[in-house]
RNA sequence: GGGUCGCUAGCUCAAUUGGCAGAGCAACGGACUUUUAAUCCGUGGGUUCUGGGUUCGAGUCCCAGGCGACCCA
């Protein structure tokens, strides 16, 4: 009986099987065809004694350094040279004694493989057919050849599995849904070059960027994105809880007033590039969570951080698009170059609505303005807000070239230092580009009374219940009151950025925005 | 928040008035030693987003919900 035991399970398997084989089987009935086809083909190689996952295939090549050497070679000409590459398969072209493939590389770059039966032999040429399907990876061996159609190929000598793909890529030639592309993005990429092209860009900005401000000696900081108090910006926040201590914690919506200590501690110029989250709308503009660039300057302000970001946008965009004019993907073009437009908010509004408007239109009046134009405001709101609706509404639109709007109201802008000469506004900026706003930046206030003024007014705000309204961070005005030189602050969407340099929207400009789950 | 449209095979999409759920590619079997989205012959593949309802009969009509896109606020 304990012989009959012990017995029986070796006979069924040896003891070193891997056991995936055996869980490989069970319940294949529930998926679809062809990725149960796609695990019976792991199972056998690994039955085989085969590796569909192996840790090192053969690679002493890459695709784009085959087709940079080779780029000569004539048609249907052999050049006696022996490489070994890599590669996931494309497309399969299977003949009876002749297959065709191809592979693609991580840069985009393709190559052709063949298999011919007076290479690799019956059994090789009969294992390629039956194993490979597109989607995996391969390593071949062989020469560098071109075939009769002038195809630059490697014609194996021997292949072997680099990695099984368990599911089938989407067909090649008809775009993926948008919804599936950006749900499953790495798919996108696999398939459509704009898609890779969008990493590299990105990529390419971010690096210029801080090449920009290495120039120029900034030093790039890393200030905290979890918060006990939210501030630096008028947005509602995403609430996690940090079970340590036993209370809740914000997602940061604005580095700046942790970059503000820094400039407290004597950091002169600072820059920090990471992500906001804000707990807003999620659409085809917005995002709750945002890549932003703020920098700080000590001895600068509203002026000199205006010459500051238009040298570093027309920067980027030098070194990213080559030129100070950007090319969209539609093919129109972006200048980016030369002086940027000025002009001041009120005139702005004045001259959209044809009535004279100023900092101290009352509020009524401007209720009346915005009324016959349509503009839905909040009647609670107070002036300033209201004028920047109205703003937004009539003339944000038509702002397409680089404009530097000057000169918000107290009011909005309680992070801000009073204007040198005009009483009720402050020194800030916004720049509007493409109808968007691209950055924003200050004369930063550093006068801690009138700081802490400011905030305390914010926070009886947010006790009325405005949750987009500042809350009073004690600990940061004390930092305030141990003196923080003249300074200018500036603030910058890359992902907005991004929108600018390429004309996408931003689902396209970030990998993996979110979505909601299926 | 309101409105409109959409959700069907692995992918992209059809399906007439409510009447056997289809095509291309992909997959499977076969032929092919120069293919480029190969070609030819054959085969399989579906919880039609989910749950109710009407009906002899629902992908289709009605109700509720989910997800998405666009427009408006």
């Amino acid at each position: 009986m304990n012989d009959h035991l012990q017995s029986a399970p070796a006979v069924e398997k040896p003891i070193s099987a891997p056991t995936e084989a055996a869980s490989d089987t069970a319940g294949l009935d529930d998926i679809p065809e062809q990725m149960r086809v796609r695990r019976a083909k792991r199972s056998r190689l690994l039955a085989e004694g085969g590796q569909p996952y192996p840790v090192n295939v053969p690679r002493n090549a890459s695709l784009r350094q085959v087709r940079e050497r080779f780029a000569d070679l004539a048609t249907d000409a052999t050049s006696g040279h022996i490489v070994s590459i890599s590669g996931r398969v494309m497309f399969l072209r299977t003949g009876g004694k002749l297959c065709f493939a191809t592979v693609q590389e991580g840069d985009g770059t393709t190559l052709q493989l063949m298999l011919s039966l007076a290479k690799v032999g019956t059994e090789a040429l009969a294992e390629w057919k039956s194993q490979i399907d597109i989607g995996d990876f391969v390593s071949v061996t062989g020469e560098v050849i071109s075939s009769k159609r002038g195809e630059l190929s490697v014609l194996a000598d021997k292949w072997m599995m680099a990695a099984k793909a368990l599911r089938p890529l989407p067909i090649t030639h008809k775009p993926m849904a948008e919804e599936s592309r950006v749900r499953r993005r790495y798919l996108d990429l696999i398939l459509r070059p704009a898609a890779r092209d969008i990493v590299r860009t990105r990529s390419a900005t971010l690096r210029s960027m801080r090449s920009f401000f290495d120039t120029r000696d900034f030093m790039e900081v890393e200030t905290p994105m979890l918060q006990v108090q939210h501030g630096g910006a008028a947005a509602r926040p995403f609430v996690t809880h940090i079970n340590a201590y036993d209370i809740d914690l914000y997602l940061r919506i604005a580095p700046e007033l942790y970059l503000k200590r820094c400039m407290v501690g004597g950091m002169e110029r600072v820059f920090e590039v990471n992500r906001n989250f804000r707990n807003e709308g999620a659409d085809s503009s917005h995002s709750p969570e945002f890549a932003m660039l703020e920098c700080y300057e000590a001895y600068g302000d509203y002026n000199s951080m205006a010459t500051l970001t238009r040298e570093l946008v027309q920067y980027v965009a030098r070194q990213v698009c080559g030129s100070e004019v950007a090319r969209h993907v539609d093919g129109s073009e972006h200048d980016l170059s030369g002086i940027w437009r000025s002009i001041e908010l009120y005139d702005a509004i004045s001259h959209a609505l044809g009535e004279h408007v100023s900092v101290a239109t009352p509020q009524k009046t401007l209720l009346d303005y915005a009324g016959k134009h349509q503009i839905d405001v909040n009647p609670g709101w107070g002036p300033g807000k209201i004028a920047e609706e109205i703003f937004e509404k009539l003339v944000v639109p038509g702002l397409l070239e680089p404009t530097f709007v000057r000169d918000y109201p107290v009011e909005t802008a309680p992070l801000t230092r009073d204007h040198r000469q005009q009483p009720g506004l402050t020194e800030k900026w916004d720049l509007y580009v493409r109808g968007f706003e691209l950055a924003t930046a200050y004369s930063e206030l550093v006068d801690p009374v009138i700081q802490r003024e400011r905030l305390l007014a914010q926070a009886r705000l947010s006790a009325q219940g405005d949750d987009e309204a500042m809350q009073l961070d004690e600990e940061f005005l004390q930092a305030m009151e141990y003196a923080m030189p003249p300074c200018g602050g500036m603030g910058m969407g890359i992902d907005r950025l991004l929108m600018l340099l390429t004309g996408l929207g931003i689902r396209e400009t970030i990998l993996f925005p979110l979505v909601r789950p299926e």
